[in-house]
DNA sequence: TATGACGCTTACCAAAAGGTATGTATATTA
DNA sequence: TAATATACATACCTTTTGGTAAGCGTCATA
């Protein structure tokens, strides 16, 4: 979403993260730090292109973190901010009207 | 989104109001019942075009209901259903966040 | 009889999103 | 010396999204 042009708050909120792979990738972290590799593989059928495209966003966002280690293979943590943890209530809100919407 | 392949109800939220039209049209309907042009006047940028499909898909998804009386010029109202009602925590949390997000 | 109001639909086109496939760097290991 | 692991970047192409503009139906009004 352009983010030049907004005036409501939730759009900010949306902007942010409003994309199927950002909630997912997001989920994932609210368990904890994780490599590169491990959010490949907890975010089902995202491609690598996708993965590292959210996860710049998000780090511009302010609300995950990249730590990189200087070793060989390289090794890559990715982890929630202060503010990318107090998305957890939204999230969470999200999710529990998800789960209620589904059930009929 | 395609709402094909969900496993996460956060997904399914997102499915459902992840864009940035539908959130600014249900903030409007959050106030009340409003004609189509209300509607159209009332969220900043949007075209007809866009107006419609997004009613249509919410009116699908339940969250919106769509009344039309038979006159000429047609005069068509749309208000949030029960389940539309039920997302106003999650808009709220989302606005919550953006709020604060966007304060430094 | 022509005009306008309202709520659409549709064709066409441009832009953006996203998938596939390939390439890169480098210390370690076989 | 060749292969491997990891975390990318990038070129290319398809799909999706969304904007523009035009047209439609019908009754009341000028």
């Amino acid at each position: 979403m352009d983010k030049k042009k907004i005036n409501c708050p939730v759009e900010i909120t949306l902007a942010i993260i409003g994309s199927k792979w950002k909630v997912l990738i997001l989920r994932e972290l609210m368990d904890g730090t994780k490599r590169f590799s491990e959010l490949g593989r907890g975010v089902d059928g995202i491609t690598q292109k996708m993965l590292t495209a959210q996860l710049r966003q998000m780090e511009k966002d302010d609300i995950v973190s990249r730590k990189v280690y200087p070793v060989v293979p390289p090794r890559v943590e990715y982890s929630l901010t202060k503010t990318g943890k107090s998305l957890v209530p939204v999230l969470n809100a999200m999710c529990r009207w998800g789960s209620a919407y589904k059930k009929p």
